[in-house]
DNA sequence: GCAATCATTTACGTCCACGTCACAGTTTGA
DNA sequence: TCAAACTGTGACGTGGACGTAAATGATTGC
């Protein structure tokens, strides 16, 4: 993770300009770092692009903003809009989820498969080589 | 799938050149047309390079032709170790997909909470709202 | 108290995975 | 048979995700 990650981030608008410090340097709270660990994972193991990543972590920040709201119990339609809209997004990311995860369980299997059978070929060929030596 | 990204893939190494017709037009085969498919679930769904990509339809290739290879017998200790390096990339596939298939059974279980919470408190506002509506 | 080090921002450069354009050869339908 | 439509190739352009260099300002060791 370089600075310069950082500060792209930061104008992609993934990550809230971070605290600073008299002089002007970044002091990143945990909170941050967390969700720049998250971030990442989002990216290199899950390879969503930043925009995706961005789309999520205002959903998320939509979540949070939400929960933490003192309950006004008025306006009730527009809070139930705004949970509709919640949902609607956590769905979205399941949908793709899901489709990685069976994509990738399929792989799983095929190469667990495969790594099976050329093992099994390995030891035919030690025990041909034993036999080759013991027969010397 | 365009085939501009054929050519590109090609020019990568990724597809052998394929037949031709008289004409000099591209003659894919059933097989062709799996391999990339193949390719296109590495690279979209499990986020990998081409480069990486590469590596893996070329592993798969040289497994593919020792298990074609009428047996020899003869150079049992090169052909074990062809085979321990295809082990080798296979198990570097492998530990790259568990670590994704963690990281996504992580994120999946995740969404799935946040989506439950939600939903609850979705219906939790729909009573309040039928209340109000009774109330009225 | 000041040179050397470290951080910040701006601007431009780079790598990857294609997209697009222009031109030449090919195929097909009327 | 010949124009319209399609295909191939080469060259250049593009968008995403940063890397790198240069100039400026802050900080620390001595």
């Amino acid at each position: 993770m370089t600075q310069r990650t950082l500060r792209f981030y930061e104008e992609k608008g993934l990550l809230r300009p971070p605290e600073r410090m008299d002089g002007g340097f970044r002091l990143s709270s945990d909170a941050d770092v967390e969700r720049i660990e998250y971030i990442r994972r989002l990216q290199q193991y899950l390879g969503f692009t930043l925009a995706e990543i961005k789309e999520m972590v205002e959903a998320e920040d939509l979540r949070q903003q939400i929960i933490a709201t003192f309950r006004p119990d008025r306006e009730l339609p527009a809070r139930l809009e705004r949970v509709t809209r919640i949902i609607g997004a956590l769905e979205r990311q399941l949908e793709v989820v899901d489709h990685k995860v069976e994509a990738l369980a399929e792989m799983q299997a095929d190469l667990r498969g495969k790594l099976e059978r050329v093992t099994a070929r390995r030891h035919e060929l030690e025990a041909a080589i034993e036999q080759e030596q013991a027969g010397k």
